[in-house]
This record gives C-alpha cells, sequence and structure tokens, in this order.
DNA sequence: AGTGGATGGTAACACTTGTTACAACCTGAA
DNA sequence: TTCAGGTTGTAACAAGTGTTACCATCCACT
C-alpha cells in the first residue's frame, strides 16, 4: 500500500517508516468503477484526495451553459488539491472515472500536520497547487483568444494533435460540426494535415 | 514598516518580534507611480509581492485575442502567490498600478523558510492559494457560461452592479456595443433597470 | 456478409457577437 | 459659456458560431 504512495511526486522522497508515520492517522481507500462518480458539484472537500489507479474527467456545467471538459487526469494524481484549504471548499466540478479506479482519502488536519514536518513534502505540495494554478489561468487565457480558428491552433500546438474531433470539441467548449469545419478550413489552406494519430500541424 | 504587514491575513497573527525575524532577510520595498507596470508577461516569479498600497489591475492578453481585464485587486493584498512554487513560474499576466502604490519583495527562500517554521501562516498561505485557484475556476466556469446574455446576469448576481459599460465589458471580454445592446435588451424585459449605481438587478 | 453504434463530414439556416460609425450626453477646465 | 475628452446608446452590416439534419465511414460483434 505504501508503494501506491510512493508513485506520487509529492511523496516520492520519504521513506517507508516516513509515510508509515502518516497512514498512522485515519484514512480510506475507495474502488470506482468505470462511469462512477467521484465528486459531484457541490462535494466540500475535507481530504487530500489521491487519485492511486485509473483515469478521470472533471466537467464544469452551469445551468445555463455548455458542459466544458476542463481536463483528463490520469493516476497517480492529487484531485482538487486547491481546494482542500479554501475558505469555500466546495468544489466546482465534477469528477468521473472513465475507466475502474482506486482512491485515497486522507484528513486535511492528518496531511497538515505531516506537511508541517515533512519541508520536501511542504515544497511539493505547494509546487502541485501552483501548478494547478497555472494551469487555470492558461485555460482562462484560451477562452480570451479570439476566434475558434485561432484557439484550435492553440490547442494543436500544445498537445501536438487532435485524434478525436468530439472529445476536443467538449474541451474547447464548442459544437462539433464548427470544430469539424475550422479543421476543414485549416486543412484547406494547409495549416494542419491529417495523419494516423490525427490532426497534426503542417511544416 | 511591521505594521505595513500586519494588515495582511497572512501575518495578522504575527507578532512584531516574529516578523522582525522575517525582515532580517533581504527584502525590497518598491514605490509605483500611476500607470507603472509592476509585472510584464514572462516575467519569473522568485519573491513574494505584497501590494501594500494601491490599486492594481490584472491584464492577460495574447497576439491573436482580445485583452480580458482578469482582476482589479486592492491592497493589501498578495500579487500572483500562485507563481512562487509553480515549476514554470513566468507570470502569464501584466499587472499595472492603476493609483500610485508600494510593493514589498521577500525572497522565496525566506518566505519559505519562515512558513515552514509557522504554521498558522503556513495555513493562511496555503489559504490564499486555493482562493486564488477557486477565482480562477470561477472565470473559467463563467466563460463556459452560453450567451453573453447569461453571462450579464451571472455578472450582476455576483458583483451587485454595472457601474462603467466599458470597464465590465473588457472583464467580460467582449466589445462594449455588444454588452450595450445586451443591457438595453435586458432593460426593456424588466430583468435589470437603471440606478444611481449603475444597472441593478430588477425584483 | 450483415448489423448496430460511434464517429466524422457537410450543408442550410438562425442567432449571436464584432466592427464601424455617428450622435447624445456628461464633466471639468479654460 | 465654450470646448475637449471621455462614456454611452444605437444602427447597419459583416463575420463567426450554433443547431439540426442527413449521409458516409469505420469497427466490433453476430
Amino acid at each position: 500500500m505504501i508503494k501506491e504512495l510512493q508513485q506520487f511526486p509529492l511523496f516520492s522522497q520519504c521513506s517507508e517508516e516516513v509515510l508509515a508515520e502518516l497512514l498512522r492517522w485515519p484514512y480510506q481507500r475507495k474502488v470506482f468503477k468505470e462511469y462512477n462518480r467521484v465528486v459531484r458539484v457541490g462535494d466540500t472537500c475535507d481530504s487530500l484526495m489521491l487519485l492511486i489507479e485509473g483515469v478521470v474527467e472533471a466537467r464544469m456545467g452551469s445551468e445555463t451553459g455548455r458542459e466544458v471538459v476542463i481536463d483528463r487526469l490520469q493516476a497517480p494524481m492529487i484531485l482538487a488539491p486547491a481546494f482542500l484549504f479554501a475558505k469555500d471548499n466546495t468544489i466546482p466540478v465534477e469528477v468521473f472515472m472513465t475507466t475502474e479506479g482506486v482512491v485515497w482519502y486522507i484528513h486535511r488536519e492528518a496531511f497538515f500536520q505531516f506537511m508541517s514536518t515533512h519541508s520536501e513534502v511542504l515544497r511539493s505540495f505547494l509546487g502541485e497547487l501552483s501548478d494547478r494554478s497555472t494551469f487555470l489561468s492558461s485555460k482562462v487565457r484560451s477562452f480570451a483568444v479570439k476566434g475558434l480558428r485561432n484557439r484550435v491552433l492553440d490547442y494543436i500546438r500544445q498537445h501536438g494533435t487532435i485524434t478525436s474531433v468530439s472529445k476536443t470539441a467538449e474541451v474547447l467548449g464548442v459544437a462539433r460540426p464548427s470544430l469539424s469545419r475550422v479543421l476543414a478550413d485549416l486543412q484547406a489552406e494547409d495549416l494542419v494535415k491529417r495523419s494516423k494519430e490525427g490532426f497534426v500541424r503542417r511544416r
């Protein structure tokens, strides 16, 4: 079990003895099946959630809006670290398994104590938190980019390729035919081409 | 000087002696004039930046896009805390003073040491970081809301009023006439009305 | 080979938003 | 008062995106 934790960069520098210390506090380990919901909108976040195994999808919706896939996350990964210590710790996204998976729950105070006494863990957690922020910043930035056309080019620059048109449309928050049309235009202008891996940049 | 720091929630629980400890490390204090740039896109973030006095505006742009005003911040406020410990600590926004102001710079390692040994500061900083993340999440969410009409209603719900049409248009990332038009529609439908403070919700 | 399901391309049309331009209004300064 | 500068309302048109619908293709399964 402790090996499962050691796959995380967060704990990679901890010896087994040190991690055993963390596990003296109460914790939980849950197994999820494919398509199960891990987090629902409005859940409060009182535990560090560690995705040990499996792949999840985080979706953000709103009554009046389209649903956008914020992110697809693969184990090992910390889920929603940004809400653990927030004043308003209700989670605004839905998280679903897209495969079978395992999640550990470590209570906030236990983790806080542990982190306080292990500065390499603290440093790493601050890094994780910050990286989530920069990720969100880039999301915000991408919405500020004008025109679907440019956002698609941005997307391909960052991800290298578009393998699934409909899934990418969900991430970009646009209708599938709209993305299809733009890709057709970009192909006509020789800016992208199809390869075996999907749409890639030309030149 | 130390009183300036104590206005921050981050340090509010620290005694003067404890803060004096932090200031034994090198630090800087800079005065900015109105319209001065505090941070430029691409700057790396190696110090904790504390806005002691004044008001700033954070703008995010891109070659191909409109410029969006991400946030307007008022002292006392930590600037860009999320980039201090990020793997990629280059800041993606421009920060400008909109008034005169003062910023303190405290080096990352000094602050890290200080935080490690003062758990109330650590807790508070984690809170700040997390709150920035939830703020960004809500930004992302607002872009996912469909239709300017609904985004405007959301905006008024959150802020209570729209005092300046052109400034709000910048925040929402839309053209001013578009916002004007939508506001006219909403007035015609009795969903908003003008008051002395600007546009407010009706009923 | 046949079938059903998922994915992708495309077209026609409606709707929303951007662009540009101009006029009305307000405020402070000369 | 007059003027300049800034903000807002509005109109006409251009451009982009959403919606809906239909068809083609591919793949797994029988």
